[in-house]
DNA sequence: GTACCTTGTCACGACGCGTTACAAACTCCC
DNA sequence: GGGAGTTTGTAACGCGTCGTGACAAGGTAC
């Protein structure tokens, strides 16, 4: 068995056809060849073919990759199946576009809980979800066994609240807020950044 | 003179680094060393000076690197100086977020213009900038030159204005709803995907 | 002035990735 | 049934990028 740690650029190209194929399989396609995921993706079909191939072999020659198998099968490489609970910071906006969305569901994140401090915010429901408020969570941290959090709060209170997920258990936070967080090592920040990104695509255009 | 293309890895590091720059910035520091700026992106902090020794000399030993002068420096590296025109499609609860946030703002990309078709949407402001018939954009697109398309629609008209946008001449399309789109080779297309991040950072957690 | 920090820079080595090539399996159409 | 066209699986080669270790030079702080 492969228990070894997957590379980075490995797990990171993987995690790039995931989104494809979830894309994919939403509009209705059941096939997809490694041509067309390095359309979308821009990686090199060879080594499309090789990152998958190193796992076992899960296209028909001729005709491609099932698209809802190769889902499973890549989930299971990065060990994700399954359903992950994480809990949402910040019902705003963008707390509730997040809610209200299916960009988690889709990929097997659940979120189990919203909060809020905003007196006529907390109360209200998401979807089917209530919005409690934020002194609860400390509470029911310990219970829940939360380990990712999603911090759509504002800058100035980010660093506070990402204490009190420390606190908490959690392991992953991820900051749509443009502070910089500071935490212990054994928990990992992801910062949301559009414009960056943006600016990395933009220079490839002027080029 | 370097009129080369950078490296896709150099680009990719630059960006980062302009990120936490920002945060930095944002946070009241005036200066940082390449150490810190490897606490915050996991770059090698001989990498970091490798980057930027290779186009000048911005550091001081002993120091650090002074934030707001990096900022400036990295941009003329990424040629991505000045003030870029950007419009926003939608503005429902993400489109809402994104134009009341500075996080475009910040990174010198400036919302010019705002549609929707909900008619009890239109017309409304969203701070300065009214909301405007997604049917106004055709006629628009050719005199403001418009480059940056931010898609926050749902993913199932999101191709049409994908359309729309490459008709009116708009080069980068940066995609928040879950649909793929198909646009000509000289488009570029970004999909934000959060949940695909959290996947990667969930299996190096796991490992 | 001395101890300490940080940049700038070089050399070496590992390895990841693009490229090319080709056999094998599968589909489609005649 | 057979042949043309597709697409996967896989090997070999070579370049380029990045991590590592090392160290001098410039700057700060006490």
């Amino acid at each position: 068995m492969a228990s070894d740690r997957l590379t980075l650029g490995v797990a990171a190209r993987l995690s790039r056809y995931l989104q494809v194929l979830t894309q994919a399989r939403k509009m209705g396609k059941s096939s997809i060849s490694s041509q067309a995921i390095s359309e979308y993706t821009g990686v090199n079909p060879t080594q499309i073919r090789r990152d998958l191939s190193g796992f076992g072999k899960f296209g028909k020659r001729g005709v491609g990759y099932d698209i809802d198998s190769l889902i499973e099968q890549i989930r299971k490489i990065l060990r994700t199946s399954g359903t992950h609970n994480i809990a949402l910071f910040g019902a705003g906006n963008l707390g509730q576009a997040i809610a209200s969305s299916s960009v988690f569901g889709d990929h097997g994140f659940q979120i189990s809980a919203i909060f809020d401090v905003a007196p006529d915010r907390v109360g209200q429901r998401i979807g089917e979800l209530p919005i409690r408020h934020y002194d609860e969570f400390a509470g029911i941290a310990a219970d829940e066994g939360i380990m990712v959090g999603v911090l759509a709060v504002p800058g100035d209170v980010a660093q506070r609240v990402a204490d009190d997920l420390v606190a908490g258990g959690v392991k992953i936070i991820f900051n749509y807020s443009d502070a910089l967080l500071s935490v212990p090592s054994d928990v990992t920040v992801h910062t949301s950044s559009p414009a960056v990104e943006l600016l990395y695509a933009l220079y490839f255009y002027l080029s």
